[in-house]
DNA sequence: CTTTCCGTTTACGTAAACGTTAACCTCGAT
DNA sequence: ATCGAGGTTAACGTTTACGTAAACGGAAAG
């Protein structure tokens, strides 16, 4: 009972269009089968999280091909103690760029958060007239 | 003593081109006045802050039209209830959205940090050998 | 049987954000 | 006087991430 999706299901799901999912494909970040006929896609939960990792790297601001290079990284054999080291270094450089956006939007929240005071305190004196 | 700089020391500061201060002036991100012989740009250090924020809004995947409703945002007069309350609705939204972002970073750092343990542990194993 | 959905591939179009010349000015140093 | 460093505008080129047809096939519903 291996659940699978269809291309229109995950489009729905995600609410991204079908065009965007084969423009994923073409890039190697999915990797579906075909169904009997080799007509439709098919698509495995593998793909669906793969799919939702693809939009989170969207939504922080990565390109596709970035987001590839970060799919391809989790997946790779890591056997030999030398890979295991690059991808700790990976891994690290991975990290500082995360945590640099956090300052970053730790940082617009506060301002954000100063706005909306002075804002407001503005409503409340036009109220008090 | 109103600090002032010229195109390329921005540039330098913020490790970006000439090319790309234009760029943001041309799309209203930045009004630099012209010096004496009215030639060359000069910049305040408003133009400074702008130029800052509209780095930071970049790192966090805005694009240049998105930044600039956000600084004509903060910078708008916000007189009336009217235009107040919509504000405070703005500001709403790109808090929404910020929170999203840090989610994902959440999520995207607590995976990383699974990936590192993992890692070490396969290199202890590796050394134990 | 025909319409209506899904699905497919191929291909052209587009908006964003620069990079990259090119062609020019000008100031201070050699 | 010439040269290099930095300034200017104008314009073409590029990459990314899709949108938007066009033209087709199968399957299900009326």
């Amino acid at each position: 009972m291996t659940q699978t999706f269809t291309i229109t299901v995950l489009a729905r799901e995600f609410d991204i269009t079908p065009r965007a999912i084969r423009l994923y494909e073409d890039h190697g970040l999915l990797a579906p089968t075909r169904d009997g006929s080799g007509k439709s896609r098919v698509y495995t939960t593998r793909d669906r999280t793969r799919l939702k990792l693809t939009l989170r790297g969207k939504r922080l601001g990565l390109r596709l091909s970035e987001v590839k290079e970060l799919l391809d990284m989790y997946e790779s054999p890591r056997d030999e103690a030398a890979q295991l080291s690059k991808f700790l270094q990976a891994l690290k450089g991975q990290r500082a760029q995360l945590e640099q956006q956090r300052e970053d939007i730790e940082a617009q929240l506060k301002e954000l958060g100063a706005f909306e005071a002075q804002c407001r305190k503005r409503l409340m004196e036009r109220k008090a007239k």
